[in-house]
DNA sequence: TATAATTTTTAGACAAGTCTAAAAATTATA
DNA sequence: TATAATTTTTAGACTTGTCTAAAAATTATA
């Protein structure tokens, strides 16, 4: 049975993984952990020993599928455990992540299956990231960028790449969310700032928040 | 913010607290906790800086008016999941206390105040326990030994001591549940075993199954 | 390609919690 | 009330995960 810290260590992996094809580096572990390169690399001997990771030294780490089927089973705890704050206790989805990061951690299959049956088995979380089958069998959705999107489409608002406290209240602010249709109406150039439209309203958004927002491509 | 071993010890002591005016043995937590009695000594150490506890070396502790609103938000918390996995995601009453003891350590006031809101604030936990408010009141039940009470009265079963998987499965295949009304038929002097009857149905049952049956009093 | 800058690893230390073995204190018994 | 038995504490060690500081390796730059 892994500790927390072991599953935090191959969430953080996992997820930088997504985003890279080559090994993952020292520092960025240690940087999406909050923790120091030295202790990442005390942890990565570990976790090849238990043979989660393949590691060569200098030049990163990657998952074992071992490893990987660990870190999905997490994430899918952590966002069926998102899906019952928002949808059950109702809570805001800005305020699941940390007690989401602890719930994920509890350890019993026949909780998560039970809870996946009460949920009415949700296919993704609040944020509109997809929740990995029990078998550690991930639908990524096709997406793209709000700023790649040609004037005057229209999309679905799929995903949400920021969850920080600060942009989930902007969007709740704004009313746009996860569902929202969106079409870009304007860019500013000397900013790539532009004019949005949804729900018959118009906003003006920065570089910054567009590159956090996803619609769904095709 | 106390570590899932302080919240283990503080809700140990609380409990062994229950049964005794004295102080609480050393051995007596180290046996509830499944470690060694040095261990507990060094952990009592701690709790004493902490003033969690009182402690006096030889003579046993107590928890201080702090350590126990600490156990008892513990136990609250406890309850209240028990009593979600029960009424909402079906568990049998008889499986749910180790995820429990998992659950009852996630930091976070206002999960549980929303948790109880949403299962309509209940007082008692799938067993019978009364479940501590948040301000730390806990309305102890009067009840008395099944055995104590006399042939041919009828009263209500409150409480089960013994949350063993046997028991609680032993209870579940003969129908007898928490708010069942019970009444003692025959007693058999030899080895105390007795004949209830509830629910239209009669059964004979030991001592040691007597032992754990707690009834509503007065 | 030599040197500088950066990244990563190693070495050694520390905190939390646990353990074994032995010593000290308390309690039971003769 | 001595002595035996039991309980509790202490001393020292171990594990997990972390850290700082320094060394080693890699990558960037001149």
């Amino acid at each position: 049975m892994n500790s927390f810290t072991i599953e935090n260590y191959l969430k953080a992996i996992y997820k930088l993984g997504l985003t890279t094809n080559e090994g993952i580096s020292t520092n960025a572990i240690a940087h999406s952990l909050n923790t120091k390169a030295s202790s990442v690399t005390d942890m990565l001997k570990k976790l090849v020993t238990k043979k989660l990771v393949n590691y060569k030294k200098y030049y990163g780490v990657s998952l074992t599928d071992e490893g990987e089927k660990n870190a999905l089973s997490i994430i899918r705890n952590h966002r069926l455990w998102e899906v019952f704050l928002v949808e059950k206790l109702h809570f805001k989805w800005n305020e699941v992540h940390e007690i989401a990061e602890q719930l994920e951690h509890v350890k019993s299959s026949k909780l998560i299956d039970y809870l996946d049956a009460y949920l009415d088995y949700p296919t993704v979380d609040p944020h509109g990231d997809p929740i990995p089958t029990k078998e550690g069998v991930i639908n990524t959705i096709k997406k793209i960028n709000l700023s790649k999107l040609s004037i005057n489409d229209v999309s679905e608002l799929v995903y949400v790449a920021n969850d920080s406290d600060k942009f989930l209240k902007y969007l709740s602010k704004n009313k746009i969310e996860i569902g929202t249709n969106i079409t870009i109406t304007d860019v500013e150039p000397f900013d790539n700032s532009m004019t949005i439209s949804y729900k018959n309203q118009q906003l003006v958004i920065s570089q910054e928040v567009a590159n956090n927002l996803y619609l769904k491509s095709e």
